[in-house]
DNA sequence: TGGACGTCGCATTAAG
DNA sequence: CTTAATGCGA
DNA sequence: GTCCA
């Protein structure tokens, strides 16, 4: 594959895109050569939606915006297409409101394969325009990769997540994100109603494919070359003859079928945005979409008006937090709480802790080296915690979080809040989690994932007769505790278990 | 070929 | 009202 | 849908 951006340091404005549009943007990067970064004043170019100056003022500092290339991100779509470093010049961002940018093709006119029409990303971007699809062009798919990776024997692919490596982007990136359209179309019962799928017969079998779909993923997400023949896939763990076919339907015509059917499925789209709001998972957005005839966030919100505030912050929440900003959300409330109570410390989690360039949400477990699990102090420190962001009117709303139940019995305790920080009037989603001193580590591992990454540690945990949980390891013969070192950090934790240690920059299991 | 597929706590809803 | 079942997120 | 007993 030609390295089309020689390794362009790029940042991209993250104001009116969604997670799924920066997951997709950043694949198509990575995968032509180019660096995203996390940091505007570092990058050697900056893309944006934005198609004005005034609008691009909000979003970015003036200063930056005179010093810096920030073009449009077409410039992108199309440099891919030509398979060229296209000149960016035609793709600066225009002055307020002339009109498009009048671009010829700088190059051979035949294919334009750039996928949208100009007009598609206007200034306005309301609920209804979320496509959780990314939408490839065939032609950025079909350029191909060197084999020249070390190449492995497929077989030997260690068959949990948690004995592999897996990038937060991998050179089979594309693929696996045509097969993860159809697990998510599986996930949510394919195209079954709600009333026929309420005897769960159908809807396990459902479930189950998703789950097969999401390890073949996973595997190839850690597989080090390009595929490039259904005899090479077939013997990767997971996949069997069912996604070999779709494998080899991709090698050869450069997409699945299916997976462009289902990305314009309407009832599909419309039931996974339902999804992005907190609570509602397939069946609820099955019942508001089916039952209730919603079709937008309003209607969602007028069906159940305990989703209102999530419906008004919407866009907010949609709009992916740039990896450098997160750290300073973590320090704001590490501040307040160095005042409620000194001495504490912190791991920010989640996909940050990943390495991912943008978060949807930030994960942050406390503790205190003083607090262990018979102190009570931890759930009042928390929930001083909380009064407090109330008085700064930082909190919005708490999504989940309880001072009562058994978890917090065993001492660990946790507040799913929506806040924003002081003088701005963005929402952030942040799950806080307080641990006792003694499972600080085992709780940042189970915070940082990913998800299928989770799951095979506790598979593993139980191939040597012991359980993994966020409360701590613990004998499956007795339920009695395994001590972890809390001095020697995480790697401790992989030791206990018996676990080659694993970068959490290489935890990335899921798409 | 048939059973397993991670696991648990919180929140909401259905049932008693 | 209390308790059981289910959905949801991590 | 795939693996494994």
């Amino acid at each position: 594959m030609p390295n089309i951006l020689g390794y362009l340091k790029i940042y991209i404005i993250p104001t009116k895109y969604s997670p799924s549009d920066i997951r997709q943007l950043s694949a198509e990067l990575t995968i032509h050569g180019g660096q995203l970064i996390d940091h505007p004043e570092r990058a050697d170019i900056i893309l944006t939606r934005l198609m004005g100056r005034k609008r691009l003022a909000l979003a970015l500092d003036p200063t930056l915006i005179d010093s810096k290339i920030v073009v449009l991100d077409r410039w992108l779509a199309d440099c891919i297409a030509h398979e060229a470093l296209l000149d960016h010049r035609p793709y600066l961002v225009p002055p307020d409101h002339s009109s498009q940018p009048t671009h010829k093709w700088p190059r051979k006119q035949t294919a334009s394969p750039s996928t949208r029409p100009p007009n598609q990303h206007n200034n306005t971007r309301s609920p209804s325009d979320h496509n959780p699809f990314k939408t490839t062009s065939p032609a950025l798919i079909l350029a191909s990769f060197p084999a020249t990776e070390k190449s492995i024997e497929p077989s030997t692919l260690p068959r949990l997540a948690c004995c592999r490596k897996s990038p937060s982007i991998c050179i089979n990136q594309l693929l696996i994100e045509e097969l993860d359209v159809i697990r998510v179309w599986k996930e949510n019962g394919e195209d079954d109603t709600l009333e026929s799928d309420l005897n769960q017969a159908g809807k396990k079998d459902d479930e189950k494919h998703a789950l097969a779909y999401s390890r073949a993923c996973s595997a190839l997400k850690a597989y080090p070359t390009k595929i490039c023949s259904v005899s090479e896939a077939q013997v990767i763990p997971f996949i069997g003859p069912k996604i070999a076919l779709q494998i080899g339907e991709y090698l050869s015509t450069g997409q699945i079928k299916l997976s462009q059917t289902l990305r314009t499925s309407v009832r599909l789209r419309s039931i996974l945005l339902f999804q992005t709001l907190h609570g509602v998972g397939s069946r609820l957005s099955r019942e508001f979409y089916d039952i209730h005839d919603c079709r937008t966030l309003e209607d969602v919100a007028n069906a159940r008006p305990s989703l209102k505030v999530q419906v008004t912050y919407w866009s907010d929440l949609q709009t992916p937090i740039p990896r450098y900003e997160v750290p300073l959300i973590a320090k704001f409330l590490s501040d307040e709480l160095e005042m409620i109570s000194p001495g504490c410390i912190h791991t920010i989690c989640g996909s940050y802790r990943r390495g991912r360039e943008y978060s949807n949400d930030v994960d942050i477990v406390f503790t205190y080296p003083a607090m262990n699990r018979s102190s009570k102090v931890s759930s009042q420190v928390l929930d001083q915690l909380v009064d407090r962001l109330r008085t700064l009117s930082a909190l919005t709303d708490i999504l989940s979080g309880s001072s009562i139940g058994s978890n917090a019995l065993r001492g660990l305790h946790q507040r799913f809040i929506m806040m924003s920080l002081p003088r701005q009037t963005r929402q952030i989603r942040v799950d806080i989690i307080f641990a006792p001193y003694e499972i600080y580590w085992v709780c940042v591992v189970g915070w940082t994932g990913s998800t299928m990454f989770e799951r095979d540690i506790r598979k593993h945990a139980n191939g040597l007769n012991l359980k993994f949980a966020s409360h701590g390891i613990s004998r499956l013969s007795d339920g009695s505790e395994i001590a972890v070192s809390q001095e020697k950090g995480e790697p401790a934790v992989f030791e206990a278990l018996g676990l080659e240690w694993i970068e959490p920059t290489e935890r990335n299991a899921d798409v």
